[in-house]
DNA sequence: TTTAATGATACCACCGTAGTATCATTTGTC
DNA sequence: GACAAATGATACTACGGTGGTATCATTAAA
């Protein structure tokens, strides 16, 4: 059961890199050159980011990607969410039906708790947090 | 991304009614009208718990399952492990040759952070105290 | 015009979870 | 002893998500 998948992984430590190197444009091959990972998987990645509005991109030529939200501003969850979808611990499995204490749910509720105690760890961590 | 699997969460509702019954012997027809869920599915888990030796089990004509582990002594960081293996949020994704900082990787430390939250409920949880 | 870069998109492989099927074994009851 | 009701053991299939690949189009600097 791991917390952030691969993607996730990836796009954050690319992330760091980059606000290493900011204001400073940086490439995929860049990249490459660090974090030696799949170029297409990296490729795809830094897409998504620039899809999702956290990066500009600029084709041609000494072309790249650059911050368009500052490193304080980029925070872990968003990210997880972003590439793997909302942190959410505990939906209950049951269908409906059969789990006529979907309210009540005793399981459910302490799952619930520690969903809580992650996301607030997880809204707090930015990739300049994640620089120091 | 869902802290339990169906599996375990079957295994606990199933000692839920259990415990609710003990010590009563339980057979798999009497959880299967309370939980409807799969016959099948519901064998093999209460097969795994009784391997794993909590429960007892009796064979044959009025045959079924008891306890032989209290419910207040059955915490459910154990059953996740049981079925699930053990919470581990913050396994490092990265080949270890390109990550070079398994020890001071400041995102690692965070998901750890969190793991130790989430390992410190799961293990204050038991059966019994999820009855209330 | 060439080359180095991203944009977009479709595709494949693997593995874990969920669920099914089948036969063997035990034991109470008639 | 035969039958029925229960578990023991095990092998199999289906599906979806994650990880990874491939390809062609587009842009812009040299």
């Amino acid at each position: 059961m791991n917390l952030l998948t691969r993607n996730t992984d990836y796009a954050v430590r690319a992330l760091i890199y980059m606000a290493g190197k900011a204001p400073e444009r940086v490439s995929t091959a860049d990249l490459l050159r660090d974090l030696r990972l799949p170029r297409p998987f990296m490729r795809k990645t830094l897409q998504t980011l620039q899809k999702a509005g956290y990066l500009d991109s600029v084709k041609g030529k000494n072309g790249g990607f650059s911050f368009l939200i500052s490193p304080e501003k980029i925070v872990l969850n968003d990210l997880i969410v972003l590439f793997q979808g909302p942190v959410s611990m505990g939906d209950c499995l049951f269908r409906k039906k059969v789990c006529s204490c979907m309210r009540t749910c005793p399981l459910r509720k302490e799952i619930k708790t520690i969903e809580s105690l992650a996301l607030g760890h997880l809204r707090s961590v930015t990739v300049a947090s994640l620089m120091r």
